[in-house]
DNA sequence: TGAATTATGTGTTGATCATTACAGAAAGGC
DNA sequence: GCCTTTCTGTAATGATCAACACATAATTCA
């Protein structure tokens, strides 16, 4: 039995609710100001996403389906591992700085940097930067295998090698840095694979 | 003429607002908690300090003091730039994760990430990440000058190749990187540098 | 000794926060 | 038409927040 209507979409909300955490994040992005995004009075959003906690959770899973592949399913793009993690780099310049369409930075990145933010929370993003790591190794793995790289290779340090340039990235772009200006800090990590000149 | 003196020591109630600051971030550190760490009452906290916001510049300016040298004085080491960068990163595996003593992480790298901290916070800790670009470059350009980089280097790409490591570092300290494995993508990065095998 | 000055401690202020009570409205099932 | 169910809007809840009023204590200068 169907009681009334939802009158808002859903999803909609919920994207808009992202925008606003991926800028503010989430102690500053008040219930106020989301349900002013969001075009929803609060019972309303209570009802559907259970708590402000819940939100961002909901807010974040979004954000990992709907920003991540653009930007990662480069890494695949290319025939050897090298190119994969050129092309990740070189597309996160474009993604990273601030557009029309999206705020600068990256919500995961960025997001439960300093503490007391809700643990749940915390674990959560945690989780999609070491899932950052694991694609990159992944990557860098296949490479060893295939005889890319030289079975000596340390592939713990340069998966969190690249690892780090990208996050590093995430933070210029949030002060305000170009898609050219990251764009040489990418090519110049790109000299560090190994057996390069 | 002077009135009752202070009884608390300045200096050391900063200290103290700064390793808060450092672990909490602006907002999640209340002036409750602030006054609990720094052994004040609140009244005595706002003769001193003016205000919360005040108090986190008098703190991170604090930081930027006692924290950073021990740390950025290292880019002066050695004979070459090269060597000098090695030692700044080295360095920073050592110091930016959780110890006894400190937090993890750099309150000036991990600080006003997301939008919504108060301006003049988020222009303070800005320019100190400027700062940061600015040594890495001078140092480059100086290498640049002596010969020990061609003339035709990206000194821009390369300074801010060199930060956005250091900075991912930071994010990665965070998340529980050890030194060894902050210590591993430090060593990558250096096959980075121009001429490198 | 007393006047001026500055710190301290208790307790409060208005604002804002996330969350929810409650009453009315819109749908389906009978 | 009526009951159940679910959503919507208004308005309130207690909690916490940064900041401060006020009275008192400690110091210096005259």
């Amino acid at each position: 039995m169907a009681g009334r209507p939802r009158e808002f979409d859903r999803d909609a909300a919920l994207e808009a609710a992202m925008f606003l955490f991926w800028r503010k994040g989430f102690e500053a992005a008040s219930m106020h100001d989301l349900c002013e995004a969001m075009g929803v009075r609060s019972p309303s959003l209570y009802a559907a996403f259970e708590s402000k906690e819940a939100l961002y959770l909901a807010a974040i899973e979004h954000y990992v389906r709907t920003q991540g592949p653009p930007v990662w399913d480069k890494l695949a793009d290319g025939k050897t591992a090298r190119e994969g993690i050129e092309n990740l780099l070189i597309g996160a310049t474009e993604t990273l700085p601030k557009s029309r369409t999206a705020p600068a930075g990256c919500m995961a990145v960025l997001g439960a940097v300093s503490d007391e933010w809700p643990a749940t929370i915390a674990r959560a993003i945690r989780k999609v930067r070491l899932d950052m790591l694991g694609n990159l190794r992944a990557r860098i793995e296949g490479a060893v295998a295939s005889g890319e790289l030289p079975a000596t290779t340390d592939i713990d340090a340069l998966s969190r090698f690249y690892l780090s340039v990208f996050q590093g990235m995430a933070i210029q772009a949030k002060d305000g840095a170009t898609p050219a200006e990251l764009r040489g800090a990418a090519k110049a990590a790109m000299a560090a694979w190994p057996g390069e000149a």
